[in-house]
DNA sequence: TATATAGTAAAACGATCGTTCCAAAACTAG
DNA sequence: CTAGTTTTGGAACGATCGTTTTACTATATA
């Protein structure tokens, strides 16, 4: 063994993670990265390999600290509406407290997708599989709470699948219009909310 | 007097606009550019002035010859949701008809709002100026159609403005999620229209 | 303490970026 | 046909891109 690493991984992921969030993939550069990060580009191609790398780290981070704890409440087994109502809370909580120019506005993932997806097949996969997290999430919770109202199933009504596109739908656009106008971001997730009061009208709140 | 052009300039602005439409602006290269126009760097700076210049033409030349006239059935004043299940019928027909690789997937406008518009003022400029626009003719049309079917404005329903942020949210993420999953898009903008066959049961189809 | 190993700093690399410049070519107007 | 003006081709510019290399420093192991 020789000398050990002077940083703390995460923390330096956390720092790249931010500025791909804010510039997307190809804005943030090397100069930037080390600005962020305070490494030098030996020590980051030394950890990551290359800035592709680092930008992997990134996302893997982004979804085990922010998406997956989002989307966690929707899979807590409640037989109401509770859950959707307190994710998409969470949600504009979180939009209309950050900062005016906070580099965490909207989601890293949708940005990648009009990005870096494009031509970038792995970026799609990528982007495709939090893509099918969501909807999966949104559907697991908008089945629990129609069990204990039945008759939001009824006929003339909307489908489940609808239903989850439509919340879906509202969720990644309110991501995206978030970095051009945040009252309308958060006008969109109150849509999402209302929408779950009108379908399940016994729910709390 | 001296030369004359030798090239169209509508016919140049649209293969950039494609190119763009496909890439993004920053990832779209002046040599890029140069393959799909033809035209030497040059020409392009003569006529344009610069990256930019060409770039804001190509925005114009999408507003005027993609977006208005889809936008323009929405104000055909019709009576019942006719004009919307059109709009999105349009949508649904342009998004599956396209090649697999086709530069025309999604929009050129919501991929800008990821990517330019994140830092570039003028650029968050227009791609609000887009979502206003669609957010006006889609209340335009709904309000039109709700005129005929007084009762879809009833107690326990959405109201309007919820109706038209569902909708523009749908168009929207449709167009985003293109690039990434094309059945997916396109079930988004089933899902929009069946909502309005849903809100407005006596239109036709 | 000596040695091997791993981390860091800084410079340099070739490639590519958008832009500019210059001179030759092409054409209109007189 | 000439003079004058504009377009065009192509080289060159400086800046910046992500990556690699080189040399040096620090430290765990023996």
């Amino acid at each position: 063994m020789g000398r050990l690493q002077t940083f703390d991984n995460s923390v330096v992921v956390q720092a790249a993670r931010d500025l791909f969030w804010d510039k997307g993939y190809e804005a943030a550069s090397l100069a930037d990265l080390e600005a962020a990060t305070g490494l030098g580009r030996s020590s980051l191609y030394h950890a990551f390999g290359s800035k592709r790398g680092l930008f992997d780290a990134a996302v893997t981070d982004y979804l085990d600290t922010v998406i997956r704890p989002r989307l966690a409440v929707l899979h807590e087994g409640t037989t109401d509406a509770t859950a959707l109502l307190y994710y998409f809370d969470a949600l504009i909580r979180a939009t209309a407290s950050l900062a005016d120019g906070s580099p965490r506005m909207g989601c890293l993932l949708v940005n990648c997708a009009a990005g870096l997806a494009a031509h970038d097949d792995p970026a799609r996969a990528l982007v495709e599989g939090y893509r099918v997290e969501l909807a999966d999430a949104l559907r697991y919770a908008l089945a629990s709470a129609s069990k204990s109202e039945p008759s939001a199933a009824g006929a003339g009504s909307v489908g489940l699948d609808e239903r989850v596109r439509t919340l879906s739908s509202l969720s990644m656009s309110a991501m995206l219009v978030a970095r051009v106008n945040r009252d309308e971001a958060i006008a969109l997730l109150k849509t999402a909310s209302s929408q779950v009061r009108i379908w399940f009208p016994g729910s709390p709140g």
